[in-house]
DNA sequence: TATTGCATGCGACGATTGTCGCAGGGATGG
DNA sequence: CCATCCCTGCGACAATCGTCGCATGCAATA
């Protein structure tokens, strides 16, 4: 079975997905990558919890600065993530969701047709996701 | 301009999104609807939250109990979750997570046809959601 | 009216989050 | 070799979150 998968905040998740982009990266690096970077200090203390929970581990050192890499699966993190918004927005369920992001104009028609043909041509939505007693 | 919509706690949300469905109710009211309930002292202290953070509003009183009604739009709520979603996990385009959401299987092809129908046959996704600095 | 019961308004608490500064130590370059 | 620089390892802190208990007080009821 799939081992758990820590429980991130935002900001811990949006570090751990950069360092995804990276593959592996330094935190000065991911410091940079940063849209609206807070202190250096505070991303180090972001590693430091990130790597407390799992999330994260070293690989090697680089002119004593430390090089991380991810220690969770991408996808699976990404997918629980997903799943939380669907629980606590939609029940569960996935439609709406897609139906709010044509409205908000973040999808095209098009988009939908073009993600349509990668589809495995299967059955219906399986009515509503599991919810595993999480809050 | 739409005024500033409160930052709510994952929980908080959840409880807003049972009184949207029910429109108005009792804290007991929602306290039931919630699926892995904590005390109802507890629900009490995230009404007394939502509140404060003028998410929610009182209506009036019923035998003693207050009634509350939703003091934020919906629709504009859940665009911004959904938003913060988009941001975080993938730099703000969407249509990773759909694509996730049908690996997933939490989407069908027919799913996505039958969106695609609702659809106004607009152009191309922007390519990107604007992010506004927010962490 | 006296009792029983539920709701309210607080207060409290431990854990988590976002934030940063500082002391100490190794790497770099003159 | 010495001065700089940068990184690490801590510690600290205020704010938020999830959680609950309790005293007080109104309400329906026997």
């Amino acid at each position: 079975m799939g081992r758990e998968l820590p429980e991130l905040s935002r900001f811990e998740l949006q570090c751990l997905r950069l360092l995804w982009a990276r593959g592996e990266a330094t935190v000065r690096q991911v410091h940079a990558d940063l849209p609206d970077a807070p202190s250096y200090s505070t991303v180090r203390k972001i590693f430091e919890r990130l790597e407390g929970k799992g999330a994260i581990a070293r690989v090697r050192q680089d002119g004593g600065a430390w090089i991380y890499r991810s220690a969770v699966p991408s996808r699976a993190m990404i997918r629980k993530e997903i799943g939380r918004l669907l629980d606590v927005l939609f029940d569960g369920s996935a439609l709406p969701l897609v139906s709010h992001l044509a409205d908000m104009k973040a999808l095209s028609a098009r988009d939908l047709r073009r993600l349509e043909e990668l589809l495995p041509d299967s059955d219906a939505t399986p009515a509503r996701r599991r919810r595993q007693g999480e809050r």
